[in-house]
Parts: C-alpha cells; sequence; structure tokens
RNA sequence: UGGGCUAUCGCCAAAUGGUAAGGCAACGGACUCUGACUCCGUCAUUUCCAGGUUCGAAUCCUGGUAGCCCAGCCA
C-alpha cells in the first residue's frame, strides 16, 4: 500500500559484484568505508559515496566506517574532521561507533614496511624527490633503476629506523617498493611507501616524523578494520595493482577488494573541491556553507534535506561512465521530499496593492486556511482578510497576453483561500504606471462555502496589507553561467554575477513570523524557502529560495 | 604516441546472446482553491563507427573513432 510507483530499482555493478563475491565464498560478510581526508568540507559528491557505501553496508547486513585518511598532516586540520563527522552524520550515514583514524594504524603499517624490508620487497633510497622523479621515465619510456636497489636487508632495515628516529631532514630519504621500474604502469615503478616529514600531526603530535604514502598506507587501512569492498573513486583504478600487491605482500587472510566507480558531477555547478576552496578563500562567497555552493553545509543551510540527497543519489545510480547529472534531478527531489511534509503558505515577493472596492473599509475577518491541501494532518491556520491586500506583480496585466488567466480588467479570479473578486479598475502614477488595481469580491463565494455557481480559471495569492510581515527573501541561481560553461578558456571560473538576488520588499502572511531558523515552506507557485537566521535586518526574517516551482506558463520578458 | 578505463534518448541508467527497463527533462491532454500536484498519453526499429560470427548481437570477434585518468616524497 505504500508506494505503488516505487522504482523497480536494478542492481548495479557493484552490487553484481559483492553478489557474486558472497556467491564465491570470498567474503562471508559485506564492510565498506567512507574514507576522507580531513582537508576540507564535504560536498554532493562525498555524499554519493557516503550514501553508496552506508547503503550497500546496510543493504548486505554488513558494517559501514567512517575513517579518516590523515596520512598527511601538512593539509589536515580539526575543524575540517569535525565538520566531516557532522555531515555524515546529518545525511544519515551510521557509523555507529567506528570514527576511525588511518593514525591510529601507524605502528601497523611502520610494522608492515618491515616486514615488506625483510622480504626484500622494500628499500630505502637516498634519492632526492627531482632524483626520483627523472629516473622514473615517462609514459612511453620505462624508468630506470634506483641504485640504492640492492641494499641489504640488513642495512634497510638500519635505515629506515634511523628514518623513523629523526636522523634525516625532510626528503633526504624515503622507502620505495622493489616492483618493477619498466612496468607499463607508472604506479608500480618502484613507489614510495614511507617518506621522512617533520610535521606537528593534528592525532599523533610529533611521534612520528615519517609517513606512509597513500597507496602504501590505504589498502592496510582497510584490511585492519575488515574492510571488504573497498569503494573508490575512478582515478585510483591505476592504482588498484599496487593496492593488490602491498595487500599480498603482507599476509592477510581475507584481503580486501577495491572497487572504482565514477565521481558525481552536476551540470552547471562547481562540484570541484579545490574550485569551491578558491571560491570560498577568494570570498566570492561567504564561506563553506554559502547556500550557492554544494557542500553538504551550504545544501543543509539552502533548506535540502538528507531525504533529497539521497534520493538523488540513488536515483542518479552509479556506473564507470563519467557523467554529469542534471540538477534538475536535484530539484525534482526536493521538491518531491517536501511537498507533503511542508505547509504552503503565501508569500508575495513583488507586492502589488489590491484594494476591494465593496469590502467595507475597517472591516476584517479571520479565514481558515489548510496548511497542505494533500495532507490534512499538517492542520489549518487562520489568515487576517480585509479591504487592502497585496498580490504578485505578476499576477496582474493590464493588457493580458493570450491564454492569461489571472487579474486583468474584468475579469474574475479566486484568491487563494478567501473569495472570488473581479478586477474593475487601476490607479496609476504620474509615469502611467499601475500604483493598484481595485476589485469587487462576492461575499457567496468564501472559501469553504462549497459555492458552485460559477467557475474561475485562475487562483492567485495574497497577503493581507495590514498584517503583512515584512522579509527579506534570497534567490538563488547556479553560480556558473549556463552559456558559457563552467571555465574560461583559460581555465579560470566562469563566475555568474547575477547568482545571488535578494528581495527586500518581500511581504508575508502573518504565520510566517515566527518561523523558526531551518524550517521550510512552499510558498504557493513560488518555490521552496527556508529561514535563514544570517543577515537578518531589525528582525525581519530572511527566507533562502530552496528551487522553483515548475511552470508550465511562462510570463513573456517584460523590460524594466 | 606506453598503460588503464569508458561509450545505450537532451541528462542519468538497466539489459550478463533471446528481440532496447526505469527516472529526470520535454511535449500533448484531463483534473484543479497553486498554470503546482495528481492522472493519462507521446518521447531509441536501435545501442560511437565499419565490417564479421550467429536462427538471433547493445552484448561475441576484427578494425577504427571519441572522451576520461596516470609521470606528487598529495589523496
Amino acid at each position: 500500500m505504500e508506494n505503488e510507483k516505487a522504482a523497480v530499482v536494478s542492481r548495479n555493478f557493484i552490487e553484481n559484484i559483492i553478489d557474486r563475491d558472497l556467491a564465491e565464498g570470498r567474503y562471508d560478510t559485506v564492510c565498506t568505508r567512507f574514507p576522507p581526508e580531513p582537508n576540507g568540507y564535504l560536498h554532493i559528491g562525498h555524499a554519493k559515496s557516503i550514501i553508496l557505501n552506508s547503503g550497500l553496508a546496510k543493504e548486505y547486513g554488513g558494517k559501514f566506517n567512517l575513517r579518516f585518511d590523515d596520512t598527511n598532516a601538512a593539509k589536515e586540520k580539526v575543524e575540517y574532521v569535525e565538520s566531516i563527522k557532522a555531515d555524515v552524520e546529518w545525511l544519515g550515514a551510521d557509523f555507529e561507533d567506528r570514527c576511525f583514524f588511518a593514525s591510529d594504524y601507524f605502528d601497523v603499517m611502520y610494522e608492515k614496511a618491515l616486514l615488506l624490508i625483510r622480504k626484500g620487497l622494500a628499500y630505502v633510497s637516498d634519492l632526492s624527490a627531482d632524483e626520483i622523479r627523472e629516473t622514473r621515465g615517462t609514459l612511453t619510456e620505462p624508468g630506470t633503476n634506483d641504485p640504492m636497489r640492492d641494499r641489504s636487508v640488513e642495512e634497510n632495515l638500519r635505515l629506515f629506523e634511523e628514518m623513523k628516529e629523526g636522523k634525516y631532514e625532510d626528503g633526504a630519504k624515503v622507502l620505495r617498493a622493489k616492483i618493477d621500474m619498466a612496468s607499463p604502469n607508472i604506479n608500480m615503478r618502484d613507489p614510495i611507501l614511507y617518506r621522512v616529514a617533520h610535521l606537528v600531526h593534528h592525532n599523533t603530535g610529533d611521534k612520528w616524523c615519517i609517513y606512509p604514502m597513500y597507496d602504501f598506507a590505504h589498502p592496510l587501512e582497510d584490511a585492519v578494520e575488515g574492510i571488504t569492498h573497498s569503494i573508490c573513486t575512478l582515478e585510483f583504478e591505476d592504482h588498484r595493482p599496487l593496492y593488490d600487491w602491498v595487500l599480498a605482500n603482507t599476509d592477510w587472510e581475507r584481503p580486501p577488494r577495491q572497487i572504482e566507480f565514477a565521481k558525481m558531477y552536476l551540470t552547471n555547478v562547481v562540484t570541484g573541491k579545490r574550485y569551491i576552496k578558491k571560491l570560498v578563500e577568494d570570498g566570492i562567497v561567504d564561506g563553506w556553507d554559502d547556500p550557492r555552493l554544494v557542500t553538504i553545509a551550504a545544501l543543509r543551510r539552502r533548506g535540502f534535506t538528507p531525504e533529497s540527497i539521497r534520493m538523488f543519489v540513488e536515483l542518479s545510480g552509479v556506473s564507470k561512465a563519467n557523467s554529469s547529472s542534471d540538477y534538475a534531478m536535484l530539484e525534482y527531489c526536493i521538491r518531491e521530499d517536501l511537498k507533503m511534509k511542508r505547509p504552503r503558505m503565501m508569500a508575495v515577493l513583488d507586492p502589488l496593492k489590491l484594494i476591494i472596492d465593496n469590502y467595507e473599509e475597517g472591516a476584517g475577518e479571520l479565514l481558515t486556511a489548510e496548511n497542505n491541501l494533500e495532507n490534512p494532518e499538517l492542520g489549518t491556520r487562520e489568515i487576517p482578510f480585509g479591504r487592502e491586500l497585496y498580490i504578485e506583480r505578476e499576477d496582474f496585466m493590464e493588457n493580458p497576453v493570450p491564454k492569461y488567466k489571472r487579474l486583468y480588467p474584468g475579469n474574475e479570479v479566486r484568491l487563494m483561500h478567501a473569495y472570488f473578486v473581479k478586477c474593475v479598475g487601476v490607479d496609476k502614477d504620474a509615469d502611467g504606471h499601475v500604483t493598484a488595481v481595485h476589485c469587487t469580491y462576492d461575499p457567496e463565494t468564501k472559501a469553504g462555502s462549497g459555492f458552485t455557481g460559477r467557475k474561475v480559471k485562475g487562483t492567485i495569492h495574497w497577503v493581507p496589507a495590514k498584517e503583512a510581515v515584512r522579509a527579506r527573501v534570497r534567490l538563488y541561481e547556479n553560480l556558473i553561467d549556463e552559456e558559457k560553461g563552467v571555465y574560461n578558456e583559460d581555465g579560470s571560473l566562469n563566475l555568474n554575477p547575477n547568482s545571488l538576488v535578494t528581495c527586500e520588499e518581500a511581504v508575508l502572511e502573518p504565520a510566517l513570523r515566527d518561523a523558526k531558523p531551518g524550517e521550510s515552506f512552499q510558498f504557493v507557485r513560488n518555490g521552496y524557502y527556508t529561514t535563514d537566521t544570517r543577515d537578518s535586518k531589525e528582525g525581519a526574517p530572511v527566507f533562502n529560495r530552496i528551487v522553483t516551482m515548475k511552470s508550465s506558463f511562462k510570463l513573456p520578458a517584460q523590460g524594466v
């Protein structure tokens, strides 16, 4: 009875792999992880990984870990650890008490490095970074062997010990894997396993002055935690042979399997972490949670719900083809999520006065309105009604365009939750601009009265003039210029200067005066909005537009 | 031009040799106290291209083409 149109979701390629692994007995359970480096805020792309990984664990009755891949202290901050943790929780990915740090495993990693040395599979090199680069070869030419490649196990052990003891400067020595300098896969040309770096680590302080590299650390982190399926993005595909090499040579019973998927991109949106960082650092946006961004923090502040983001990720699917999801799909998801859950209120963004000539001056009444016509559980509210109201400027046209069914001279429409009104005239200023619209109302047509005498084609929303709440409403557009694309030819960002429009004169119905921070509403025909406590002036509430309503009627463009 | 990966509707994405799902978008129409929602309908004779195998090919083979990733002591 629940969701009858629940889509029959087909299985994705990762589930197929897992099914096979389970069927073949390669693993008995499923354990996944989300392994961010705490070097920035999470964005929509990470949400895909989080939802994918935690979803898989849940689906298979397994476990999902959060693990900070903090092997490069130079870039990492506790601030980021905190924000990432909060974002993962907010998204509803349940890692229970399993929040780990790669730095928790530095001892194990060190032991495994020793093991590789003893096996003759790793050696200490004295080459400089430049020399290593020069001898690595190129994409088309093989590299040449490191002169220190055949050092004895004893010497390597001693040297590595000395590296750990702090005998060497940063960069003076590294531990390399002994694989194949002629491999067509550059990652296999004796990759660096450990480097010397005298850094203060946010977690281990100054305990270590050697740090493991990603390619060595990551497989070990996964193995230590008993991860079965290590799901990462496509750019690590070339690293898989090395991932497997490390595990094969460090003695694990059931080494994890790495599976790669394509990252999520959104059309006409800045999704890259380094670009988001640049926008923040250059002050083009007002922080990591600027609602124009697609960081998790920004989406949350903008009013997106965890449910909507989950829906978006699930609808987008997962594959190995580079692709870019349509922003319209994200919009669909948030509308879909909020539709039945939130009240539908009246708010006028661009007010025009409406005067009901035959409504007694000074008189007034309270009208009862359903909060959500499709969901009675949301209850009702009362709205003051009187002789003077505000309507949306675009809901009146002195000379209507064809098929226009809102207010125009001689036409009758319904004021939502109230009466039928018929336009009988307009007031204009010296320049000929319409300053107010006059109409008459028919008391018999009151909402809820059951009146069926005649029908009107249009319904418009309104707000009582006297009791209206003034508000600032921010309308967001994508930060990127849709015409020109995301980047200029020289690689610089192509910003849309009109990405933020603020309506200072918006008027809301009185019930919205006490909206709590973070509460969202549908503003009839204008879209979904959420309250934001920041930037509020003299107590006037501030609303962020989450998304507009879909509309099949476009007013002709108006010259200003 | 070394290696790895990918190509199915405007955007995602299924189909595992058996006759091209689904969602978003778009477009018709019905309904409507939101031009929304809902509902009904339309939207790939064809899967990057060219050949081949097969009773049968998006799937297999051969040869092309296009895009993405890799030469950090970043992850």
